[in-house]
DNA sequence: TATGAATGAGCATTCATTCAT
DNA sequence: TATGAATGAATGCTCATTCAT
């Protein structure tokens, strides 16, 4: 009774914290944000914020932990979806990476890849708990749609990296400031899809 | 006459620091690496870095200037090739990007990453010098292969977005540890050439 | 209640930190003086001191305050006094600066006009704080002097400025070690007051 | 011969390094002025300066000794003058120490106030070579006039200090920033001989 | 659990001075 | 004698982290 009060508690304080960090951190960058910037913002005192983190780096660990959570739980219900419709599939699928950067997460993002080059924890974390399974994910049903001759069956693996590093790719080159990127960034999943599968070249007739 | 040879101690003595400072930053990251560790690293005194450098951020800055001129060079070559052959001309010129992976720049890239997320002025120097002036020269070509029919003119300039989002993202998960990429890393540029060019999809015939 | 608690104890912890300074700053002079100097004479961590003080300035300001109002808690009673006994008065109060230089202020106060000479807050403090209110409260009793015909009405503007100066000229020339002045520094007030009622020239009979 | 010209330079080099060092101290105070600030305003490499001084502090040393031998040389023609007119002779001798102040030496004279306060070996040039010798010479003076009974014979050596005293605090009050003595400052020296000589009391008849 | 004072290691940068040329 | 590159000691200040209350 009281351990479940407690842990409701204990998460609630997490994410007051969490919150507070992320504000902070998308406003003056990872290391120039002081502990006590986060405790200020938060309500709280120094200390406090190690009663539920290790140290500042637990914290971006942390946020990076639930920004994963929501953008999976809202592609999961994408993966549901009928899938002989290659084209409508993709379109849709792909809307789930690119909206990270809307609302507040834009400057947050910066940090978070910034911190992923150097920090060899956080590249972990992305690589094993976002790209590593959505890539499976995804092959397995790139396969299916290859055995259904739907796609062309050429090196999957090679056409998924592909894939997901453009996405990668383009939200970085996003934040870096590039205005048609900007300016064109919701119509980017039809357009990335119809190139996927297209491409660009004119076949001789 | 000695004026020249100065000039040539200086920039000896500038690219030495920078050497070193490569070298460093490579291994310890940027914010952990201190002007000592550089200083010990090229030999010399503590005090005779600021005599070359104006502080520790303009030494990333100049060796992501080196970089860039290397890279430079390196394509200019390319960008004189015959125009017709769309496909091939793919296929040489993105070896260049691709290829300052190479070699040490392997940590340095991510370092430079890293930073330009999070420093405006490299980020700019980055946009200015080496992003736009690619995206603007592509335009020019790709605008003349769509006005000779060897390409479809769908929006040019999204897909030169794409193609720059898709290189640096490439960069970006290759130095994240995907073994994959790893493996196939020369076979990128036909590949993407090809993908780029044809698509994946199935056309009903 | 806990709060005039942590009131008082920052106080004296202030105080404890100015008392350590005030030590160091005669002893070796402000700039030669480090943070860490001050740290070991106070019992503190270097840190420690940034908890109270912006920076090793603030110190030097802070002790300046505290001489401040010492001497001019010193003085207040006897600005009560009598107003009619103009030689009296003068000789009574013309004690409280020349006070200063008694105990261990002798070293601290050269490092105080040192600093005052070169460093326009401080200078702004001892004018604005010291010099202008004193001037001031003198003006009003040497004009009431002056209407009673106690004193020669002849420019108790510039008058005060000669005789402030005096007593700021006396304790600069005291401490660079004049022993006249070292001898008889207790005469001073009746000497001066005697000295600017009379004058020494001699009047043909 | 040889000699003689390399001393004639050796002067000049020296004096060009002062004029130089005057400038900068007077524009930017002892301390933040570095060798090399001088060096330039000098239009000479740091080196140079240590070719004919033997550090900054003799910089210093010597730009108050050259300003002290101006003085006396200015004061030496008033000394020969007749010696039975007190306050025409006070009235003249008193403005040369308050002529210091004219023209650039407002600032400079801030400076060495501040370093003489601080440093001993500055302090002791201006007691031995500046305030002694003067006080011994008009104490020669006032003996004088007291055996004629021009003036009152009370304690001349206390006088003479709170005369020097006065001249000097006058001029740290002045580049205080007091206004009425930046107004009025022409004046001074007949103010004060008069206030000296006669005072300000009112005798009762 | 919350607090926030205390800690002290750590670091970029400056600058007087030296000395080989 | 002039140069100015090299030196490296020296220091104010920050801030993540601890811990007694």
């Amino acid at each position: 009774m009281k351990d479940a009060l407690q842990q409701q508690f204990v998460v609630a304080r997490r994410n007051q914290i969490l919150d507070a960090a992320a504000r902070v951190f998308a406003e003056k960058g990872f290391h120039p944000t002081t502990i006590r910037d986060i405790a200020r913002a938060a309500g709280l005192a120094d200390g406090t914020i190690y009663n539920y983190f290790d140290n500042k780096t637990a914290l971006l660990l942390a946020i990076f932990e639930r920004m994963k959570e929501a953008v999976q739980q809202d592609a999961a219900v994408t993966l549901l979806t009928d899938t002989t419709d290659v084209r409508g599939f993709l379109k849709t699928y792909l809307r789930h990476p690119l909206s990270i950067l809307k609302q507040d997460n834009f400057a947050l993002f910066r940090i978070i890849v910034s911190e992923m080059m150097v920090n060899s924890e956080l590249r972990t974390l992305y690589y094993q708990q976002v790209l590593e399974p959505t890539l499976s994910l995804m092959e397995t049903r790139f396969q299916q749609w290859a055995d259904q001759r739907l796609i062309q069956p050429t090196n999957i693996g090679l056409t998924l990296r592909v894939l997901s590093s453009l996405m990668l790719g383009l939200m970085v080159q996003h934040v870096m400031g590039d205005p048609t990127l900007e300016a064109q960034w919701e119509t980017l999943p039809d357009f990335i899809t119809d190139l996927l599968l297209d491409g660009v070249g004119n076949e001789p007739s």
